[in-house]
DNA sequence: CAGTGGTCTAGACCACTAC
DNA sequence: TAGTGGTCTAGACCACTGT
């Protein structure tokens, strides 16, 4: 049931509950799971309560209501997509591969016009270049280019870049990391990326260009990357508004 | 204010009351708005009905909250991307361009097996195969091939497929579309999408491949689109959990 | 008709922040 | 300490679905 001491909050206790029942079977896809009244009386709390758990696992797309007959199990997801903004680090170790960088550049430079623009800065203010090479498993998987603007982290250092960068950011900014705009196109290689990436000129690459902000709408942070369309997929989910 | 005989409901009402203030400049990026108190005051509603219009706009990232300080007002989004799950034809709009597609393939012929799979029918189960290509502004812009199963769409024809597909869709399993999976990848042109499209051969292809999926977690369609990359960029928000 | 989710009220106590 | 958002209660009325 639901610890009403815990310091868990009880919608949580009653959300990953339901979960379980799920993840048992005792609920199965297209099952109607008990109405709210009903819940509210078997976990004693009240039905405001209840509705704010169920209201998160059909945000989830766990569950999903119709109006005046239920709430209801959604089918399984058949393929889990990587979830959400994660770091290379993180989306490769989710691919059941090693992660490791090779820093080519870090540098204090005038931002380009592109750059200062969607860093939110003037145009001639500092930003920092950082570029890497990303490997899985030894082997190169992308050109990972970083700008930062100077103003907004004037302590940034080679050894912060090595460690998370985004742990950086959000204890240096008090904030969350909240979400990012991309922009996804491909492209073939070129002499220098040929070589870096140890693939063929003219080879195909899948380029992503991404704008990172913070929970305030601040943007801090541009990435360019450039990877190996042979060893790399981009994986994701859309909602319908 | 509000209007409480209004059909809209009053947290709709705030909401809408509070964008356009923001809009107005009456509330500036990084101010805190007035406490929920102090707003169920001068609505006149209860403090739990400020907080859903409330809790609504932080997760449409117009708001964010700080615990112990108050709500305050995100930043401006430099750049508006294409929110959401949308149709070739909502696509092109949003980008200043007029949709229009000639159909090459249309027929009923059992499923490969990554799309029985993917549209959790049985292995020899029949599905449509319906190929276009697909113009902006009179030139190629991708070739689109889509599946859906019969034994779901048993009336499905020709006439159907020119008109709005997802309409039907929505019509047709009383559901709502609720989201896709999708994966992208960079390739390069083979001789039949290079005469297709219209490019050369082993130029650059944005490659992106879609599962459709209705509000009740069933998975409708499977979309496999191959864009000219000199024309298309694919444009999203991912957000950090 | 009875049952469901959608909306709403008028309170309450808590943990956290800032002064 | 005063003010904020986070959580929670015990009711209420509504529109909608299925029988």
């Amino acid at each position: 049931m639901v610890d009403k001491k815990s310091p868990l909050p009880m919608y949580y206790q009653i959300e990953e509950d339901i979960k379980q029942r799920i993840e048992k079977e005792e609920f199965r896809p297209s099952d109607m799971i008990p109405s709210e009244r009903e819940l509210s009386e078997t976990f004693d709390v009240s039905r405001m309560t209840v509705r704010q758990a169920l209201n998160n696992l059909v945000s989830e797309g766990i569950l999903y209501r119709e109006k005046g007959r239920g709430t209801f199990v959604a089918e399984k997801k058949i393929e889990q997509p990587l979830q959400g903004m994660t770091s290379f680090t993180e989306d490769m170790k989710a691919r059941g591969m090693e992660a490791s960088s090779k820093l080519l550049v870090f540098e204090k430079t005038t931002a380009p016009f592109d750059i200062s623009r969607k860093l939110n800065v003037k145009e001639d203010a500092d930003v920092y270049k950082i570029q890497r090479i990303r490997y899985a498993d030894q082997k190169p998987m992308a050109i990972e280019t970083n700008y930062l603007s100077v103003d907004m982290f004037p302590d940034l250092d080679e050894q912060t870049v090595l460690g998370s960068l985004y742990s950086y950011v959000e204890k240096k900014k008090k904030q969350q990391i909240a979400k990012a705009s991309q922009m996804i196109e491909a492209t073939t290689a070129d002499e220098n990326q040929a070589v870096l990436l140890d693939i063929p000129v003219d080879a195909a690459i899948l380029y992503i260009e991404r704008n990172s902000i913070l929970s305030d709408g601040t943007p801090f942070e541009v990435v360019k990357s450039a990877y190996r369309a042979d060893r790399y997929k981009f994986i994701s989910d859309i909602y319908r508004t």
